[in-house]
DNA sequence: TTACTTGATGTGGTTGGACCACACGCCTAG
DNA sequence: CTAGGCGTGTGGTCCAACCACATCAAGTAA
């Protein structure tokens, strides 16, 4: 057992007995270390893990929005572990798609339509309109994909639906180099976009998951998935 | 930007570029510190980091099993990163469930028939046949659910059906103990086993789905999810 | 010649101490 | 009462050293 791990299972275990809360403040490096007797190093070392992971996050400086707290990103840590893995090859680009594809259909399916994402996801939709910039189009298509998720209220699902676009956001955004024409693209995402909206405002799961998936099937499809790259 | 940041990025630049694949030797810290004008500390973070990931992993001594080698384990750092995030409430235990089913579901309805890791399976039961240990049992469980899953051929799938599973292994180990009767509930699981095994032979996909959903759900319905912890 | 011992070498693991930049909050001078 | 400076505590970074471990090569004894 590395000493750094030590550090990793203490603080773990504070987390899971409630000692330690969202929100809460860890001790600060060196009087951690004193407490626990190993170096402030391995201390730092565990934390940097942690941070990586998304459970904390380090503020320098003084005052309350200093020190080490806890907090809850597990979008973070799913998605640069993913995109990592992606990196080396060894999660191919098509699996991420078709599993997203799953993720979403089945959000989309169980989407409650009183759910207030919905009523952001709307409201997305109208900023998309007045959107002529393709960069800004992509960060609000993204965004309005994430409130679908939400509205399923599977945290666990939102979590892994936005680690899968971060790990291939980059991809995606080459790809969209490839598309004959952008307008057109972008006028068909909209009138996709409203689809898939109305069928979860209708109450029917099932239309809108299989909108969603020839969505994002369609796109990646255009954009020359598997021929590119 | 932090240096141990700067770092990263070197590596993952090195994992993009293909400079540095799987099975591939990191340099050493102290060179690579020098290399990049850092300290060997923020080295040494970035690479504790990127263990955590599943990345890489780090190996004392002298020769070909010393140094720091990329390896792929994507399961670890997904289920790392779940578990810590279950142990600070934030993801509940109840949305980890429903998408472990979500997953195993479509697994098991695009399990591919002739695929060797069905083969694996079939040999878990038999295997299972003959364990009266309780907790030998839940290990030879697990080892089946994520041949299942391999045999759908996706990666993505089948590393985040099983950091969920690592993530609530320790729950679920504790729901054992609420269970009226082991012998009965593991005769009943080998029996449905069988089935859902039977049903992916059989080319039927969706028969196969339906019966992996009762599964997981009947198990965790029986040992008390919701009623206890 | 063969087999064993022994040391050199190189790896990550750990430690302590030092210094820096930063941000807050008190405390003093105006 | 206000405005500025400075003390204090935080994480961020670096360095130099030492340890434990595993291998490999040279040397030695059989």
């Amino acid at each position: 057992m590395r000493t750094h791990q030590l550090v990793l299972q203490w603080i773990e275990g504070q987390l899971s007995s409630g000692q330690l809360a969202l929100g809460g403040r860890l001790p600060a490096e060196r009087s951690l270390a004193e407490q626990l007797q190993v170096s402030r190093t391995s201390v730092r070392e565990a934390i940097r893990v942690l941070e990586a992971m998304g459970v904390l996050r380090a503020g320098v400086g003084s005052g309350p929005e200093a020190g080490t707290v806890v907090i809850a990103d597990p979008t973070a840590a799913l998605g640069s572990a993913l995109r990592l893995h992606v990196a080396t090859s060894h999660l191919p680009v098509k699996d991420v798609v078709e599993t997203r594809v799953l993720l979403e259909s089945w959000a989309a399916s169980r989407a409650r339509p009183e759910s207030p994402s919905l009523a952001e996801a709307a409201r997305l939709l109208e900023e998309m309109d007045g959107c002529a910039d393709t960069e800004e189009f992509l960060a609000l298509d993204v965004r309005f994909h994430l409130a679908l998720a939400d509205a399923a209220g599977n945290a666990v699902v939102s979590a892994m639906m936005g680690s899968l676009r971060e790990a291939i956001q980059e991809y995606a955004g080459r790809l969209t180099g490839n598309l004959p024409d952008w307008d057109a693209t972008a006028t068909r995402l909209r009138a996709e976009h409203r689809g898939i909206l109305a069928a979860i405002t209708d109450h029917d799961g099932s239309r809108a998951a299989q909108l969603v998936a020839e969505h994002i099937e369609g796109y990646y499809a255009e954009a020359g998935l598997g021929s590119g790259a």
